[in-house]
DNA sequence: TCATAGAATGGAACCGGTTCCATACAGGAG
DNA sequence: CTCCTGTATGGAACCGGTTCCATTCTATGA
């Protein structure tokens, strides 16, 4: 059983306001009787019970974040960002995975509660329509990291302009002299709301536009997350009568599976087919994989920054943050060949 | 402010101690009484505050986990079992991420207190002397996860047999005629205390004596965790005079670095090398790579359900489990050429 | 010398649950 | 009709901190 502030209290001869004054370093104790608490304090290995000390401030000293599958080496690494800014602090972080839609909507609704957590950080899961009045209306922080909404103006967010990243990747192909580009992504509509490959698809779309390039649909599939069913989704495409030169993958996961494709096929990467991808996780470099970087450990850091600011001082508007993206160019684009 | 179980007791005209009662399912209320409590606690939309529950029971409700880098893809595998089982007890999950050997020294000192969390895991951390006597004494219940200590026989723990892992690796390699074997892994003694490269090298060495090949020591080569410091020490090791014909690396990711270190010095795989990992981390199947898998989820999922059993009835003896390992030939091994 | 401001200190009240003890009441036995 | 048992209920005390108010003591100025 550990001691307590009381048994302090009593070691060292004075009340229980004063050990609690020299624990938060209050300046209204005289050096002579800190001393003697202080050194009751080591006599007894004394530390100030956690729980009680939230209940009494009325604060949980606890930091939620909300992450989807934090499998997927992007979405760890945001969490690494969180998880060593908020180290440092004397907040606790406490992790609630979403794995399925219905935890996803059960955490919505239960997690940004002023009993539960100081602030929240929601990461990769923009909020739907029903989602933001109620999200908006919460008592506690929250900040919203690589993940947006339309009319999203009332709460902090942390985004990387995937717009922008699309554009980049797709003009990237462009420059080389591609003009028959493919879009491979996940589902743009899921139960999670995931923006990111909406996003790309829009930059994608524009950046061809923009270049005079028609916008062809069969140049775009869409399927489930991961290296099998981008490999499946590539090797359709890769069989069109007039197949692409070039493909642009939402993710470098989804990247992988297109690379097996063309191998598949017998296509040489990238004199026969250009391949680019999205994130740079470690794997990439290895690759040689072209690919869009985007800052994920400062996303995830500046979102706990943001979040422990606003706990500070409430901001009087809300917080609205852009991370660049930086193209990688590596061994899997060149110009198209012939 | 969110209301309180007084507020409910008002607002259903009872007494506290039914609405606490009503909350925690005691059959000694009324049913009449149960559902005007029920309504009252829906009316007011109240939810019991975890804190002052924690307080009162005198528990924490908390789980800790004190992991290494969880970077790693394996550390993060392990972790997403943790998470998953936790998930559904009325237990939350606080993360201590260890990067340096000062906050492994901290974590181990503050984190197993009654008054932080009601049970602790420690993965992949093996405790050093100096710890066993002092987490042995904790008041906290721990389960150790991929971490061993040979004097360690009163802490519960969850462990990979590293050895017979080393072991069937190297057995492999010498089934396929491979005599002149190396062995490449992270630095056998760190501040970290990491023990699974010194055991997979142990059952490295068994494997050798066993069959009657004599073990070289420059065919061992140690150095930090990573695909670069793997790739450097394979490139030495390959200009030996008599250069190995096959190398097991003690991970994946490690592999992967002794694969680029042929492809810089123009040799195939495996017809000139072969090349085994360990981990089978989810990039191994994409590259062939032929390696030891271990139970990465099961071994994060198995601790905390050993917790959970031990915080509801504390075990009389300290229990030991042992996961199996399971050889994944792929391509990247075969017979010697010549 | 006395009034007074300021510093140092003690401890009651409070945060919001749980638990246990006291009390009220119904129904069955004698 | 009385006594007893068991069920239902109310609420004080408690968990271990923080905070604020009251009190004591000291130093300063008139």
């Amino acid at each position: 059983m550990p001691s307590t502030i009381r048994d302090v209290a009593k070691q060292a001869g004075v009340g229980l306001g004063t050990v609690s004054r020299v624990i938060n370093g209050s300046p209204q104790v005289s050096a002579e009787t800190r001393e003697r608490v202080l050194s009751a304090i080591a006599a007894l290995n004394f530390i100030p019970n956690p729980t009680a000390r939230r209940l009494s401030l009325g604060k949980t000293l606890t930091i939620a974040a909300i992450v989807p599958w934090f499998t997927r080496p992007a979405e760890v690494e945001r969490l690494r960002g969180v998880e060593n800014t908020l180290a440092e602090s004397e907040y606790d972080l406490v992790l609630y995975n979403v794995e399925t839609p219905e935890k996803r909507d059960t955490y919505f609704r239960d997690v940004p509660r002023s009993e539960r957590a100081d602030g929240v950080l929601i990461v990769s899961l923009s909020p739907r329509d029903d989602d933001v009045e109620q999200l908006a209306h919460s008592t506690v922080p929250i900040v919203l990291v690589d993940a947006n909404h339309p009319s999203l103006k009332s709460l902090n967010r942390v985004i990387t302009d995937d717009v922008a990243g699309g554009y980049a990747a797709t003009r990237h192909l462009i420059d080389l002299g591609h003009t028959c580009i493919g879009y491979i992504s996940d589902p743009l509509e899921t139960p999670f709301n995931f923006t990111s490959s909406r996003d790309r698809m829009q930059g994608y779309r524009q950046a061809l536009t923009a270049a005079g390039v028609p916008i062809r649909s069969d140049y775009y599939r869409q399927g489930e997350h991961g290296r099998y069913e981008a490999r499946r989704l590539a090797s359709e495409m890769l069989q069109l009568p007039e197949r692409p030169t070039a493909i642009f993958a939402a993710s470098d996961t989804q990247a992988l599976g297109v690379l097996e494709a063309a191998q598949d096929r017998n296509l040489r990467v990238p004199e026969d087919l250009s391949v680019i991808g999205y994130d740079d996780i470690e794997i990439s470099e290895y690759i040689g994989l072209t690919t869009i970087r985007q800052m994920l450990y400062e996303s995830g850091k500046r979102g706990v920054e943001l979040l422990l600011e606003v706990l500070e001082a409430p901001a009087t508007k809300p917080i609205y943050e852009v991370l660049p993206t930086e193209l990688i160019a590596r061994k899997t684009t060149a110009a198209p060949g012939i």
